[in-house]
DNA sequence: GTCTATATAAAGATAGAC
DNA sequence: GTCTATCTTTATATAGAC
């Protein structure tokens, strides 16, 4: 669609970081031209589609990384669960914050039904699925007793997420010591006994 | 400030709904006074102080709500740290989400610093710090381990509130259902074995 | 590839009649 | 308490020079 270039990426990564921290709404696209270091009538040469079409297409690349980040954890600690659910954690708490109610209950009605829809279905696919799969392998394997486990990884994956949100006066010890202490809850709950 | 009225209270429930669903910046003055029934320049009648002041009034009151809702369903069956749970979810589930990340990150810079900074406070001490202290009573009476209740009592009720997520083609049983799973992990992950 | 200038539309808000 | 009319500001987007 458009050339790729240094500039161009620029533009995009300063998207990616706004409106994940932001949301669609309450990002301008002058505030994208300010970070990317241009001015905002420059940023339409790289993104001719404007905001909205910036907002997809970024969206869409922060989605399939962290579906790439999930797997990359996956395969390297298989098949240890504990390893596996740890550096999904470290991921995902190295990366903004993904906050798919505001992704789907604000950001997403404001774009094209088409683009929303697509959107949606990445975004599953690349987060609940993954973790999904990894309990189910471990359930396979006897190590964890059957649950709807669909459930459980949305509760797993929004629980590590929502350690992005404490403000640091809240914040007593470093999130991944958190994620660990919630993901050891996790496994003894569903080993069976 | 102003007086209470059958009309002021249209207003304030429509910002109530339109706020809570999509957040402050995807809501406009016109969807809350369209939503109330009346013209967005009799909306300044009952909210001088505009779409901010609203928001802030019906976030409060949103917060202080959930406080005394969830204050209700730990009362009821204390002590009886299933059932509280149980019933802390039915709470969340019947109301709007309340996506905490989307307001710390997305509303709340938009509003006033001093009003930002007051809504952060009652939010924890309206969500998080009713849960930790059931966690905490649970664990004085020994019926869970020691752990970082703060974590864990974030982690609990991130899980519920996504369970708002789930668009309907993911909806495979009941929320509540889905909630009573997830609580079981949660309790048999904490219990002393 | 970036800028200045400008067009267009939408949003928040106020004044004043009824 | 509600409306019509209007004002001001901001946002998205385009045209065209350099």
């Amino acid at each position: 669609m458009t050339e790729p270039s240094e500039a161009r990426e620029r533009v995009l990564q300063a998207a990616a970081k706004l409106f994940s921290a932001r949301g669609y709404n309450a990002v301008t696209v002058k505030d994208i031209a300010s970070e990317a270091g241009i001015h905002h009538a420059s940023l339409y040469h790289h993104a001719p589609n404007g905001k909205e079409g910036l907002f997809v297409e970024v969206t869409a690349r922060t989605l399939t990384q962290h579906r790439d980040g999930i797997a990359a954890a996956v395969a390297q600690y298989n098949p240890d669960l504990r390893r596996q659910l740890s550096a999904i954690a470290a991921w995902l708490i190295d990366q903004p914050p993904l906050d798919m109610i505001r992704l789907i209950y604000s950001d997403l009605p404001a774009v094209k039904p088409d683009s929303a829809e697509y959107l949606t279905l990445l975004a599953f696919e690349s987060m609940l699925v993954p973790v999904a799969q990894v309990l189910e392998e471990a359930s396979v394997r006897g190590e964890i007793a059957h649950h709807d486990l669909g459930s459980i990884a949305g509760a797993l994956f929004s629980s590590i997420e929502s350690l992005h949100t404490l403000p640091d006066a809240y914040l007593t010890r470093p999130r991944q010591a958190m994620a660990e202490d919630i993901i050891d809850v996790f496994i003894a709950g569903m080993t069976p006994r």
